[in-house]
DNA sequence: AAATCATTCAACCGCTTAGCT
DNA sequence: CAGCTAAGCGGTTGAATGATT
């Protein structure tokens, strides 16, 4: 692939996911500076770079939150957290931002998530077991009541990306000069922020 | 061992909201 | 105040992976 030049006219969106060069990019731009204006990130991001990012402001913003960020954790939801996210879902309904303002480190997507593949999946297979076992009533389940969920516990055990691993400094990073072998987009986080410690130690 | 089904989660899309001119 | 633009939010989709047959 040839690489062409970042002018408008070539700059045509890329979708799909996020390479490592991209993912290096983001982080790059962003540690100069700094959060925010995301759509001119989007287009000086691409400039800055001997790499092109394609991304529209939203995908850039959507990609930091939810995965580049570095205070963001990953897997294993414990079960306080499961009750905090029942009882705030309870309580405001699908406001999964403002949930996730009450976990630190969780996403609204990985909520989001984890509610509909999860949580939602026990709601419904308790409705199906009182429509089946008996139809006296029809309890209305406002959902995310503890009592039901008591089983949905968290078998999942997730490798987790400790946060801990990292300064906290962003100041000075510097992409890597080398951009390592990527087999398609099969690479971790562990892999960009530990070159970054790399790169910033 | 291969095929099929189920689950998970990253990413996209469209709508809404907030801020600016 | 109205219109425009960018950011944020929630719903949905599709690819990847794991489990089961």
């Amino acid at each position: 692939m040839d690489k062409k030049p970042c002018n408008s006219e070539y700059a045509e969106v890329r979708k799909g996911p996020w390479t490592m060069e991209e993912d290096l990019i983001l982080i790059n731009y962003i540690a100069n500076h700094g959060e925010g204006v995301w759509n001119s990130l989007a287009k000086s991001a691409g400039n800055f770079s001997f790499l092109c990012l394609k991304r529209t402001g939203k995908s850039c913003r959507l990609r930091w939150l939810n995965y580049l960020r570095p205070d963001v954790r990953r897997g294993n939801i414990t079960p306080e957290e499961q009750l905090l996210i029942m009882e705030l879902h309870a309580k405001w309904g699908n406001r999964w931002s403002k949930i996730a303002k009450h976990l630190p480190g969780r996403t609204d997507n990985e909520i989001k998530n984890y509610w509909r593949t999860r949580i939602q999946k026990h709601i419904k297979q308790g409705e199906n077991m009182n429509e089946q076992g008996s139809s006296e009533k029809n309890i209305d389940h406002q959902e995310g009541t503890s009592s039901q969920m008591s089983s949905a516990g968290p078998a999942d055990t997730i490798e987790t990306y400790s946060p801990t691993s990292y300064n906290g400094n962003m100041d000075n990073f510097q992409a890597p000069n080398f951009l390592p072998e990527t087999n398609g987009n099969i690479w971790s986080m562990e892999d960009i922020w530990s070159m970054q410690l790399l790169n910033g130690d």
